[in-house]
DNA sequence: CATGAATGAGTCTTCATTCAT
DNA sequence: GATGAATGAAGACTCATTCAT
């Protein structure tokens, strides 16, 4: 594997080596936070962490890989989580399973409300869109083969459909969780959020079904 | 770039005044998609404007409200694009108005999708959100208000609830369209997305009426 | 006389360009006034004056030679006033002559103390310190002359001693009116700062004298 | 060159870099010597300084705090002379003590005459005149507590009136030297100035004593 | 491996001055 | 003569990145 721009410089095997990389990617949060992607240097990112900028550049080529990596990790978790709900309700009924998935994706989401806002600026950075669709996508495919497992599976859905719903639903997640952070909402509204979300998902592969079924 | 003012510096009133300031409104989005939001310099904006830096500079306080105002003109015709549906549909039915509407949003914002695209990451930076905000504010009260209107409106719902509910579909449609818009895809796939953003608001509303009959 | 520099591009002979010079010049003091001189712009002077920028480069050629004027102006004033005073008490007695020039001086710094205030800056800039010694020449040669005619004129003193009598008390005055005018003094302080430097300077020629006569 | 702060941004503690913020502001003088105030840059400035301008930026928070440093020292400098000069003629005669001082300003301030003139420019700056002031309050302290341990130091004055004499005879100084110094006048002028300097200083007391006496 | 001083290309922004109307 | 939009050279300042210690 050849070195490349937006990956690490090295994967760090030794523990003190994983405890400063750890510094690092929590400080750029920080920093982040703080000023904002715009204002957010590689000096501030070091100091925050307690190590010299030095540092930094021994674990990560450059600023942009380091932003990627700390996205990447995010979304990640988040997808995660996703995955995981996927997994866990699969062979249940579709109603379960996007539940399931919706809280996952909402709770995941919420949980470091400030973090997932202040990635967002990143997410639109060179680079972001690419990390982003590679999280959509492996929470759509699990999301996919959890409904094709689905109870209440239609018979007659071709993968091509499957897919298409599948990404719809995963899209549909982000506005209202995007706008859901940016406001200064509590975890109240989260809960309404999940409860919404999983109305609108319902709601949707119903009017699907009655559209198929004509 | 610090935050400062974000609105126009000098109000054009020549015609003249207008047509550069158009030119430079023109020449930022180009610069945007060649280059992208990182290396977008005003020297860049102004040359490809075929103006001196002076002049951009006479009608834009700074590169932030100069793309502050790229930003607004961007979302201020996608929200009346959907402003304008609600009204033409307003007291029509609800799948009317919603199918009316989901097309508006998604043509507006297909119509030029390059721009759209490039526009994504400049609503992520400081101040972006704000504008964001106020456009999809006025795209969600004229949906409400046709909503609320609509033939076939439940009479018991509190208005709470409708704005609630017009704030879910407003953001629900933005993630498959940002998704759609990140793909390669053409025309057909702004056709695709309406119907399947159509049935999933359809079905949204749905699932809230069976939700609050019960 | 061919045009230089820092001399106005034409004298205006027309009434309405006089008033218009007036304008420019006044606005200049106002401007330095508000944004001191490294915030001094052309458009804000012209601005201040009520004409556009074009008509102030049509009186000075520019901004060095307005600023120069502006100095040359107020040093001109001030060195009236000296030159009357010593003018109306020669032949008296030294310590008249000496009292009414101090006065002169002192009453022309502080009748505008602000403008004499933002002017410093002025006199440190290329050019200025050329301005500066051309007016307080014009004084000095007046305070020289009245001094060598006083009634009680030391007769055996050279002219060459006289030149630079006169020239240490010019320079003497220079200090203390400065300070004064930098700490927030009202009038009071002038009448008190007259009454030390009339001491100061009797007390130089009479430890002249006394030095003299040994 | 906006308002900021006018201190250093980083203390030096290693030996390197007291020679380099040495070696910016010896360039500093440089620059002001063949440029003048208004075509100094921070870029000639550092070229000078052998240093390039990010080094600069790392001591210096700002072009206004580099040349308020200068000055700051060159005028710590004068100051250091004058408090010397009075400490060691303390209890001495007030004429000692008065032709000490005199000389030790003069002297201080011709020592290095090119640089006293050109940071003339500078004191009229925003920012100057505070350092200017701090420097010669500090004189004007040491000269008064001087003046009051003086032999013959006049028992019925009050601590107003010794501030205000002590602030007159530094005052008085000021207009002379500065004079001197714009002159092309070599070291015989400082000799020359300092004897007048002297006599007028020794005449003001000799006069408030008289005037008192009455 | 860590450090952090030094680098300097790259940006934004200002403003004196011109000149077509 | 007056206007003020346009110009663009110039300058302050930042910050990712390197490398000698």
């Amino acid at each position: 594997m050849p070195p490349r721009a937006l990956s690490a410089r090295k994967t760090p095997r030794q523990a003190r080596s994983i405890e400063t990389v750890r510094a690092i990617l929590d400080a750029s949060i920080q920093v982040l936070r703080r000023r904002g992607l715009d204002r957010l240097t590689t000096t501030a990112v070091a100091e925050r962490a307690n190590v010299s900028v030095g540092t930094l550049y021994q674990y990560f080529p450059n600023k942009r890989a380091l932003l990627a990596e700390v996205l990447r990790e995010h979304l990640g978790q988040v997808a995660d989580a996703v995955v995981n709900a996927a997994r866990r309700t699969s062979g249940g009924s579709r109603r379960d399973i996007v539940a399931a998935v919706v809280a996952a994706f909402v709770t995941a989401k919420f949980s470091d409300a400030e973090r997932s806002r202040v990635l967002y600026a990143v997410a639109g950075e060179v680079g972001g869109p690419g990390i982003v669709r590679a999280a959509s996508e492996r929470a759509r495919a699990a999301l996919q083969q959890a409904l094709a497992s689905a109870s209440d599976a239609p018979r007659d859905e071709t993968v091509q459909e499957r897919e298409r719903v599948a990404h719809m639903i995963a899209a549909m997640m982000v506005g209202p969780v995007q706008e859901g952070l940016a406001a200064d909402a509590p975890a109240e509204t989260a809960v309404q959020l999940s409860r919404e979300l999983t109305l609108a998902v319902t709601g949707y592969l119903e009017q699907r079904r009655l559209a198929n079924s004509v």
